[in-house]
DNA sequence: CGTCGCATTGATATCGCTCAAATCCGGTGG
DNA sequence: CCACCGGATTTGAGCGATATCAATGCGACG
């Protein structure tokens, strides 16, 4: 997926803007204009919506070597808000001159395409897990998905409260959920991962 | 979004085989090596998996006039089950074809980003709403993302047990809060469509 | 050293799932 | 035309899993 954090193309990074950001700032909110398609150089952003209580709803977590807001290229504004989790450099491109380059660039209209279809794959992943019923349920599922190997070994990124978030559960109840499925053998937690362990 | 049903371009008419298929037949099966994207002409398809207990999971249901499995051109296989619903014919386009007609047609190329990126955003919606804790916000979210109009009418595809598993509930969950909904006063039901009333 | 946020565990409440049953409706065949 | 059937719809009762509220330890950071 992200070995060493892929570069930013070179046919973009001439059009882009770079910009940092520190921890808690906003790349942009809900409801701006959306003119701008973002690249994550460096740091971790998280896309999240909020309901009525203000309850955060995290649609999407970048890493280092990802673009983010990919789907406003064809959209008036932000769904989202863009929350700073660590310290961030974004190279901003114009959706125009994007746009423009999609259909000027045969090679890199393709893989535009690669992109976005891998994004829809991830998501579509993401609804099946969130439609498991049981904590443990989508815990495996996270693994057999995400996680890399034979041992089908995750990684965190973030704390184990954010991947609750990630999982449509309270922090509570994925630290009982990962007590109880090591306590049974079926994963093996270290530093900061999770990996399944043969049996079940 | 989809007024009537919008035709499969010429250009790729030219390149896809038709097929019919009764209710309950497979377009394709998960695992099934992906040669293929779909368009569907007409009928109602459900792409879905199964868990191990054979729950089935949708990930996502076609209408009339919508491609389905496009992410599947940047992948090996099929990652889900097609299940036809409704009597459907379906355009099959080969990958191969799909991907020379991206180099080729930078217009063409251009529409199909814009496709990808409203699957992308419909499908994040839809991990939104998923993440969301009650029911009755979970049909709230519905109405406020697909209805359509001021009164956010949503038109019910299929049965009230399909929109049910669709927002990650079971039937009898989804006709209870429905009804509590309407007694309420929150929402408004007529034949096939719910709507949002005023009021809190 | 004090504070803040994450990690962890306990107790309780609640919501949705499960099992169950009755009704309705469209379609089918006699 | 009517009896029958299967699936959708609807409502009931009880249980269990997860959310919620609460408390504590711990490490990072100022």
């Amino acid at each position: 997926m992200s070995a060493a954090s892929p570069p930013l193309p070179k046919a973009l990074a001439a059009l882009a803007q770079q910009q940092s950001f520190a921890a808690g700032d906003r790349v942009f909110r809900a409801g701006a204009a959306a003119r701008h398609v973002h690249f994550l150089v460096q740091g971790q952003v998280r896309l999240s919506r909020f309901g009525r209580q203000g309850e955060a709803v995290v649609i999407h977590a970048a890493l280092a070597g990802e673009y983010f807001a990919e789907a406003s290229l064809h959209s008036e504004r932000y769904h989202c808000d863009a929350e700073v989790l660590q310290p961030a450099l974004v190279a901003s491109i114009p959706s125009s001159a994007l746009r423009e380059l999609l259909q000027r660039d045969a090679e890199f209209a393709m893989d535009w395409v690669a992109i976005l279809s891998r994004q829809l794959r991830e998501t579509r992943a993401r609804v099946e897990r969130l439609s498991l019923k049981g904590a443990a349920e989508r815990v495996r599922h996270l693994l057999l998905t995400e996680g890399k190997g034979p041992a089908h070994r995750f990684t965190l990124r973030g704390s184990v409260k954010d991947l609750a978030a990630e999982l449509g559960l309270t922090h509570e109840t994925l630290y009982r959920t990962l007590a109880a499925m090591e306590q049974q053998g079926v994963i093996e937690r270290r530093a900061t991962t999770i990996a399944l362990r043969g049996g079940r």
